[in-house]
Parts: C-alpha cells; structure tokens; sequence
DNA sequence: ACACATTTATAGTGGTCGCTACCATGCGCA
DNA sequence: TGCGCATGGTAGCGACCACTATAAATGTGT
C-alpha cells in the first residue's frame, strides 16, 4: 500500500481571500454563500479559513469592508458644495446606478443588501457599515436644508435600495438610470434655487 | 409497560393551512422559513404537509396567490382614469407604502420580496406573480404617455421596491409616507396638466 | 541542529435542511 | 360486519450547514 504523503501549500494570502469572498458575498449575498463555497474558492479547508477569519460572519464582516474602501461610491467627492443640492443628489442617484450597475454579476451595493440578510448578525454589520455613508448623506442635506433634513436623507435612503434591489434583478443600467434621473427631480422643490 | 395509545386529530383545513404559511412567509421570507417551522405552526407532522401542498415551493406559491388575493392593493380602484395620471400615481405611492407598513411584523410586499429569496423556483415563482401587477401598471401607464411608458414604470417599481424593502427594515409609515410623497413629485413633468 | 510558533490537512462534530417510505387510524359504504 | 381508502403519525433518509479537535508539516530564531 502506498504510504499517503501529506504535501503541504504555502500559506495563503489572507487579503486575497477577503477580496474572493467579497466577490462572493456580493455576488449572491451571505446566506446564500456558505462555507464550503469560500473554502473551494481560496483552494483551502475549513479550519484555515476560520483560523486565518474567525467565522463566516467575521470574514463577511471584513469582505463588507473591502469593499466599502474599494468600490463604494467617494460621497465626499461627489457632495463638495460646487453645485446646487437637487443637482447633487441627483448626480448621487445617477453615480450610484452606475456602480450598482457596473459588473454583471455582482450588482448592487453589496452592503445595504446585506441588510437584509436572514442572518441576524449579518443584518446588524451591514446596518452599522451603511450607517457611515447614511451619516455622510444625512449631514450634507442638514447643511442645507435642517428643517427637512430627515425626510429628504429617507427619500435618497429609500431610492438608492430601489435602484440597488433592481440592479441585483438585472435590470439594465441605462434603464436604471432614467430612473435615478427621475428620482433626482424630486429635489427641486426642496433646496432654494440659490444655494 | 404501558401500550402507546395512537390518537389520531381530525384532518386540518387546508385553506388555512395556507393563511398561516402565508403569514409566516411574509414575516420573514421565503428561505428563513423552514418547512419544521410551518408544520409546527399548523400542528401537523410533515408528512401531511406533503400530502396535501406538495412541497415547500408549491405552498409558497399558494400563500402568494392569496396574498395577492386578500391583502394586495386593489390596483383597478386605484388607477381609474379619474384623476390625472400624476396624482393617481402619486396616490399609488402613498396608498402602497401604507399597505407595506399595516402590520407590525408583516412588512413590505411579501411577492417583490419573494424575488430575492435564495431559492431560485421560488423567485421565480414571485417574479411570475409580480408581473401580474407590473402588467396592470405599465398598461395605465401606456395609455396615459406611450412613448415614455417603460422609463415611467420602471421608475414605479423602483420607488415601490424601495419602500417596499424599508418598510421590512422598520422604519415607521409616517416616514415612509413622506417618502412615497416626494418620489411622487417625479410625474408632474411627465403628463401633461391636461388629461 | 533543535525548539517553537505558525499554518496547513484529516476527519470529523452535532444540527438542520427538504423530503419520504411505511404503517396506524378511523370513516364511508356495501 | 367487513373492507377500501383517505388521512395522519413514526421514524428516518441523504445532503448540507457552520464549525472544530487533533495532528502533521513548515518557516524562524537561536
């Protein structure tokens, strides 16, 4: 009988694999990627995965924040204060489209469809990472608006996972688009002509 | 030792069977239900749940259809050419968001749900039942501004997805509505003042 | 050369998933 | 009374889930 020789790989690239399960996770969203499809992917078995991660929840937790730093929208460059706000929010809805838009398989923003994860703990890491880009929106409309700051940020919040969810339908982009055009118009009755 | 005596219940009603598999379903979606949890709650062993659905998707199926049968808007009343287009919409929105928040704990609309659930003959099962509605929609739409009807009805569905989806994540009607409100604003500039 | 920390691989754990083969029960009808 | 049959119950199927105890293989520092 042959003896069965244990040859071992060289350790994985820990950084890597969060990009892979990034792709993954916002490919077809938490629940429906389970372990053993992330452990195939990075060519490795489970225990290095959670030695290396923690949990599935944990590895999903830093995937989310790759790609907050890696593909999420620069919302500072985009709300600068250069041009009227109903045409800010509304190049928001547009820049948004396009990168909800922008590969053909991972579609959407990968965290606030996270947010509605059947996983509870996954739930509650997408909330607390889409909390900071709510912020950043909530603060810029309150600088010009404050009376009508919370309706206006629920407006751009509830819009924004429209054009994400029909984006993850496969909706075309150019369609989508029109549609942010639209959304945009509601601004125009909320923000002076003279900002 | 004691003969186990074997009491048998009478049959239980199918129809309401359904009612609470529909109820459980909308809570919290089709993948996060499992069939355990629907034979508990109808007090049946699986078995019989099998005998008379089917299988887990059939029985979504069926709890879909009555909820499209009991609890969906009654589109027809809604967009009955009394009004013009713009307000009946608008209306739409309104009338929609505060279907999506009556219950506490059934939120949003349980079918544009059903069409991200993980499981795919179950999507598409929503995505069939959906385009019911869609149909209805985009025919109004068409009659009221043919050559802007696609752009128009994708931006309808896009906003009631949107609210749709808040709606699940608990934020109160009250907001919602507002919200409903301004994405309402977007049809001034499509139909004409004059019906 | 050797000890040690790191990282991998083997081989599972207990639990849940959707689903079903088979048997027991009780009613309607002859 | 006897029998068919619809219906429910018992028990468990194989597959997959997230996760882990343990051991072997490697790189590093001395």
């Amino acid at each position: 009988m042959t003896a069965k020789v244990r040859k071992r790989r060289p350790a994985f690239d820990r950084e890597e694999g969060v990009a892979i399960a990034q792709n993954l996770f916002h490919e077809r969203g938490y629940d429906a990627v389970s372990v053993a499809d992330i452990t195939q992917a990075l060519d490795i078995v489970p225990p290095s995965l959670y030695a290396a991660y923690g949990s599935k929840t944990e590895l999903f937790e830093r995937a989310m924040k790759r790609y907050a730093e890696t593909e999420m929208l620069p919302l500072a460059d985009i709300l600068k204060n250069e041009r009227p706000p109903a045409e800010e929010l509304s190049a928001l809805f547009v820049l948004a489209t396009q990168q909800y838009t922008r590969h053909d398989t991972r579609r959407g923003c990968m965290i606030t469809e996270g947010m509605r994860a059947d996983d509870k703990t996954a739930r509650l890491k997408a909330a607390a990472l889409a909390e900071n880009a709510n912020t950043t929106i909530r603060d810029y409309i309150a600088a010009h608006n404050p009376a009508e700051a919370e309706r206006i940020t629920d407006y751009v919040l509830v819009t924004l996972r429209g054009l994400s969810s029909y984006a993850c339908l496969g909706t075309p982009a150019e369609r989508l688009i029109e549609c942010a055009r639209m959304a945009g118009r509601a601004f125009e009755q909320d923000f002076p002509a003279k900002a």
